[in-house]
DNA sequence: CAGTATCCGGAGCGATACTG
DNA sequence: CAGTATCGCTCCGGATACTG
């Protein structure tokens, strides 16, 4: 990994990884990858606050990883759509999610043991 | 990608994710990753406070990313070098690395039309 | 329904001082 | 050298209440 540049804080792979990690952005991520959902749908589902589910979407629409889409029904309706940019990073991520499900129990085990020695 | 599971906490994606998702831990892995390091060697390549250093060291040691090597030297010399594992998340991180060369510029580009029309 | 506004507690991180 | 201890600030996220 060519990682002279991770020193920089404007490193293009240190940009990313600090927006997508918070507790939530990798999760709707997926989620909208999977198909639009409207606002209530996606608090449903998640359990955030619509405070943090409000905010999160924002991000992810301002980064260009989702979008809105506004129904003048009454009351109004608003639909959230992944992007090709978004779906693009939703199936980049798949590489960690397999890695992580491979070695999740590597890494409890490593837990364990280390906590025992303590 | 399955996401079923993603709902729960204990999902491993969410467990790897919360994990390597704050300010230094990736950026010790891939440096960990090119050769083992000390202490001061760490903290002067990337400006960590010693307290989140050693931190974040005891944590990727806890995971099974890292390893520390004692040398009874006076006064002790402690090398960190990374393991197998953590070799292997490093590579499988280099994926993410390169989406956010590759994708950088246009999520910059989208940050700057959604602030330009607000 | 789809948000915004406000308050609050806890975690993350840095700076500083101290120790074997 | 390789840490630990303490303080203080900031930001994140949750709970609650309110609005077009």
């Amino acid at each position: 990994m060519d990682c002279g540049d991770l020193f920089n804080p404007d490193c293009p792979t240190r940009l990313v990884l600090d927006r997508i990690a918070d507790k939530w952005t990798v999760m709707l991520l997926v989620l909208l990858s999977q198909g639009p959902m409207r606002f209530s749908a996606l608090k449903r589902a998640t359990g955030i606050s619509q405070k943090v589910l409000a905010q999160t979407l924002k991000r992810l629409e301002r980064d260009g990883f989702a979008s809105r889409a506004v129904f003048p029904t009454v009351p109004v309706t608003v639909e959230y759509l992944i992007t090709p940019l978004g779906a693009d990073l939703a199936q980049t991520l798949e590489g960690l999610r397999l890695w992580s499900e491979r070695h999740i129990g590597a890494v409890l085990a490593a837990q364990r043991d280390y906590d025992a020695a303590a």
